[in-house]
DNA sequence: GCCAACGTTGGC
DNA sequence: GCCAACGTTGGC
């Protein structure tokens, strides 16, 4: 199973709004970017990734699952894009900031870090187990 | 709130 | 197909 990083600022979709959508999850629409896209098209059912809270929080606050593969995003007419719905799994014990991020050395490459734009992006195992740890959390 | 970095658009 | 102009994201 893959691993991803989704990011929202939590004053328009936080972690408590995802928890509120329950299993049935809810569809992450809205991103308008290929890199984004392409990443969500690659997902499968079952994949896990990190919830990030961006400009206000820095952190890493949960685990969210994928719960419907991409399809067309509901937000536009546009064809070109697609998104996954995704409902959360579990919150950190512990959340992990962009800093701890930043000055773990084992996570230096990490695209969080090296390209802040990118609001969804793959995550490696390596870097999935680190995260987890740092959160006192189960992978 | 600012602004650097990045992505996209559109004229040529 | 290039690249200047523009818009958006997100850390600070």
């Amino acid at each position: 199973m893959a691993k991803w990083l989704f990011k929202s600022e939590p004053d328009v979709w936080g972690w408590n709004a995802q928890v509120a959508k329950g299993d049935a999850g809810e569809e992450w629409g809205g991103v308008r970017n290929y890199q984004a896209r392409n990443n969500m098209r690659a997902m499968a059912l079952g994949d896990q990734g990190f919830f990030y809270h961006s400009r206000t929080g820095l952190e890493i606050v949960g685990i969210v699952e994928v719960c419907a593969l991409s399809h067309p995003d509901s937000t536009t007419d546009d064809e070109r894009w697609d998104c996954v719905d995704i409902k959360a799994v579990r919150p950190f014990k512990t959340t992990v900031t962009l800093e701890q991020i930043k000055t773990d050395p084992r996570l230096a490459d990490m695209i969080l870090v090296k390209n802040s734009r990118l609001s969804v992006q793959p995550v490696s195992d390596t870097e999935w187990e680190i995260i987890c740890d740092l959160g006192n959390t189960k992978p």
